[in-house]
DNA sequence: CTGAAAGCGCTAACAC
DNA sequence: GTGTTAGCGCTTTCAG
């Protein structure tokens, strides 16, 4: 029998050349040289250099950057991980993190990191964060949205830097948090509402993560607010407002919504039922995802500037891993007056 | 002088243990039983299994998966790549790539992997998917959206297998494609706005894009139809859209929008021209995003299916991982009759 | 059942 | 300028 058809001929044709070592052969130089080369290093001869680069693009080499993370002890990867804490199916359907997430990925190309991106469901596994700091797949973390796990981001900043997460701050906390006065955009919001002449307001959301009891708490500085529970995963959030909307007695007459995603589903009920917007109830909403100025009519709202958070999270983190030490950032909301409120 | 405050003591306060050999000191055993322990192997004895295990818990060690990685020559990593090809800030606003992109990191998830995202710009750097494939970095890739780049998956899947792309299929195409029959699709479209009565329709879109020029051609199968470039980035597409709108002499009364996000847009400038959607202009979109439903009137669209397109993507990388040889999934998209067309 | 030893593919001292 | 050498931290034969 000839060589041919054996079971396990798995070489390419004349010999695939994927390793330093074998393009250092056919250079005939050493491994080290065929390395420095390919990194650009000045030490070794530009003829040579150029030669060796050449022979890597006719050979389409392209060094195993496993070996080359491992042993440089630098992956030029960020983790960047969404915790699906209170509601674990709120990822799918939330424009605001997919946004975010696509700043992120902008920012992070830029300047030359891959993205690893992590779901993670903490109630299965309480140890997601430090699996993911840990793991040596990555340079450092993001992570997008407290949720309900500032416990155990604090826990895991205490001694690993290279985090950040985008979320509420909260006095004296140890981790470094970027994101937007949630406090202040529930009362910016409130505040609007009350001007506008509402006088019985509902807040509409789930304030297990602290962001969104953030934003309740800053409007009831403000006014008298009942709070009805929603969940954000889109099948069951429909259900919830429509409950709750057909339950009150002495009817609201504002809604003040945990995000733009929960007052469009507001605004869809509403409408079902032949409710006027902003004539009998006013709505207003938060985040000011592109869709919000896109509905009819369009939606009132408070306005976290995604991109700029994106880029700061990104600047921050670069900081740190320079050694930098950082503070948390937070950002002013901003109201966004639209359709579904009324003037005054 | 003490050895305390000298420049480098990185050490934790009580030696921390960082690597296999770290743990098996303490453990008094080797480097080997500590790997085989944790990897919960048969072949080590239960007691001293439980007693490493204990151990590693104690000391929060986390095997550094990189070194793993390189040894087994297997990273549990998918690279998940956006190529933005023929408009480059698709990405940002795109809800069905956005949604597509979640649902594939849950069916990753699912199955123990890791999910790599890279947003790649082609043209500034051609050998892009080469370098994905070949870093070593990952055990597959899933490319979103082939746009113009149909012939670079195609070359590079020449030999690469663990490859699948969300796509359009062609007829005797060499890598493995999963997505819509976006003929069939576009023809759908048309015969609907043909049925209910339109007779003058124009396509809004960009055919740089494969899958997009699909759908027109499959609409032309059916109408003769005007095509009016429009491009895929929210601000220029507004601007396209409205010159398109307001050039049109034989007035056009159905609007085949290559994309919900298009279609989105057109009614937003018909409606600051006061035109009435379907009485004067019917419109139909594509995809089928959340929004879609949401929208007033509701949009009329093809929907594609893209909880099930991810899934398939996954199980066919799982499959071709495997060593299987796997075909194309074309799906028959459908559609969904709202408001924005007539009846009939 | 466990230890010793040989690498995975690359880089960075250190020589010459 | 370039070769040699010694690992990065882990897994897996191969001995015993």
């Amino acid at each position: 029998m000839g060589p041919r058809l054996t079971i396990d001929d798995q070489s390419e044709p004349s010999g695939k050349v994927r390793t330093l070592a074998d393009l250092a052969k056919i250079a005939g130089v050493s491994a080290g040289t065929v390395s420095r080369a390919l990194a650009g290093k000045e030490l070794v001869n530009k003829t040579t250099r150029d030669r060796i680069q050449l022979l890597a693009r006719q050979h389409g080499f392209r060094p195993n950057q496993m070996a080359s993370n491992l042993r440089t002890q630098r992956t030029g990867v960020i983790r960047v991980v969404i915790p699906l804490g209170h509601d674990r199916r709120q990822h799918i359907s939330d424009p605001f993190f997919m946004t975010l997430l696509g700043h992120l990925a902008d920012e992070l190309t830029e300047c030359g990191y891959e993205l690893l991106l992590s779901r993670v469901i903490p109630d299965q596994d309480p140890d997601w964060l430090e699996r993911m700091t840990n793991s040596g797949m990555s340079d450092g973390t993001i992570v997008i949205g407290q949720s309900d796990q500032f416990d155990t981001i604090e826990r895991v900043a205490q001694d690993y830097t290279p985090l950040v997460a985008w979320g509420n701050y909260r006095k004296g906390q140890a981790h470094c948090a970027v994101g937007s006065d949630n406090r202040l955009g529930g009362r910016l919001a409130a505040e609007k509402l009350v001007a506008s002449g509402a006088r019985k307001i509902a807040f509409f959301g789930d304030t297990a993560g602290i962001e969104i009891a953030s934003r309740l708490e800053g409007a009831r500085k403000v006014a008298e607010i009942v709070h009805l529970p929603t969940h954000l995963a889109v099948d069951e959030m429909d259900a919830d407002i429509a409950s709750n909307l057909d339950s009150m007695d002495p009817a609201i007459d504002g809604i003040l919504a945990a995000s733009d995603l929960i007052a469009m589903a507001c605004m869809r009920q509403l409408r079902e039922r032949g409710i006027d917007v902003p004539g009998d109830i006013q709505v207003i909403g938060f985040d000011d995802i592109p869709a919000a100025s896109q509905m009819s009519p369009p939606l009132t709202t408070i306005k976290q500037d995604i991109a700029v958070g994106a880029a700061a999270m990104v600047d921050i983190l670069k900081r740190r891993l320079a050694g930098e030490k950082t503070g948390s950032v937070v950002m002013p909301p901003r109201l966004i007056e639209r359709g579904t409120t009324r003037i005054g």
